[in-house]
DNA sequence: AATGAAAGTGAGCAATCACTCACTTTTTTG
DNA sequence: CAAAAAAGTGAGTGATTGCTCACTTTCATT
């Protein structure tokens, strides 16, 4: 169970963290992903952590503290990676195709996802009960990395590659779908799911929805 | 606030029920929707349902008993029209295209999921937590209207209208497609979402995403 | 009008909750 | 190496938790 994800904590604005504060975002990352929030006890996460329960107040200064602690910096790596692939885009560009750069990034956010998944559900879960979280996820999304891949979409429709639709319905509508291609994978059990046939037929359901034009022959 | 959701509790294997009894799943939906189910006391709920905390357990053994008696009636209901659809469509044959069928569907599950819009977070929030939700959902989903569905999708392949993809992945992709227009309804504030557009355009990207063929010419 | 069942009550229960604080141990620093 | 700072501790806090139970009120049936 030894991961690296405890980089994600030690970054600039932490600084470095102590063996016990990573075993208690650890167990903390751990119950609140499996019994909710609400139902995870600071006793409990103490327990599991091998530390006082003072311990944990002596760095966090209430529960919720400890939550959004776990929560902002998946957060901001979950949006930074649309921001950091437009300028590989624009400047270098790559993916001469849109399909290229779909798969590209479906790729790179699924691997992403499934590294910090229990962070992530636990992100899921709490937004709506945290005005704060929700006011962060909004802060981190719009409106800079929103605007570069609204450009990025409208740079694919100008090459005539895909339909004129407006670039936001176009992006929430292939989100939807990579969304929905990573629910039903953690749903149906995995010997009735065969995944790579799920992800192609799941692109190729986007490209024939954003009427993709496979290569601009000049 | 008066609201005739009430019959939803009072169907056969409940009986009638007495006014503190509604006015006790109320507050408790309302609650339950606001702060979550973990979250919220007995205590709240009472108070809220103008009714002693004893009143609640003389109905429900307990607060889990509760949740579920909320849940399961609109879990049952939020997969019944596919039956009803199918039976309407296969034997009636009163949709002759795939995209008046798509249509009809899309408006009848989003009423029903605008009038029980709470209750339905309740449920998405806490499925993770109880596994009795998820197999009563499992139980309710699966296999009948799965079966059902699947067979009105090749029905309409085999009628050329739509594409030969696997009708399962079809499906995913449809509901996903959907599921993100609501969501994002839901997220955007009004002022910026133009309803109707983003329907009409979530219509057409999934028409596209099948390879839909408007009419067949016999 | 009498009677039994069902509905409703609220004080009270042990358990648990998030959190504090006086204290000890470890680490850093001049 | 001594002193200060930081990290770690765990018994203890009052408040709150889900739930019980002896009791009263309401209702349906004869």
């Amino acid at each position: 169970m030894m991961e690296e994800w405890d980089e994600l904590f030690s970054d600039a604005e932490h600084g470095e963290l102590t063996e016990k504060q990573k075993k208690i975002i650890q167990a903390a990352i751990e119950m609140f992903a499996e019994k909710g929030y609400s139902a995870t006890s600071t006793n409990e996460i103490a327990r599991k952590a091998g530390v006082a329960e003072g311990t944990i107040f002596r760095h966090y200064k209430t529960k919720k503290d400890l939550l959004v602690a776990i929560v902002t910096p998946v957060m901001r790596r979950l949006v930074a990676p649309f921001i950091i692939k437009d300028i590989n885009k624009v400047l270098d560009k790559k993916h001469e195709t849109f399909e290229g750069f779909l798969r590209a990034m479906i790729d790179n956010r699924k691997k992403f996802i499934e590294k910090h998944w229990p962070i992530i559900k636990i992100l899921l879960q709490e937004i709506p009960f945290h005005p704060e979280l929700k006011e962060m996820f909004i802060t981190y999304v719009a409106p800079e990395p929103l605007e570069k891949a609204k450009r990025l979409i409208t740079d694919f429709q100008k090459r005539g590659q895909i339909i004129d639709a407006p670039p936001l319905s176009i992006m929430r509508l292939a989100m939807s779908c990579v969304a929905g291609y990573l629910a039903a994978g953690q749903l149906v059990s995995a010997q009735k799911w065969d995944d790579e046939k799920e992800l192609e037929e799941t692109i190729q359901f986007i490209l024939r929805g954003v009427g993709y034009v496979p290569k601009k022959t000049i």
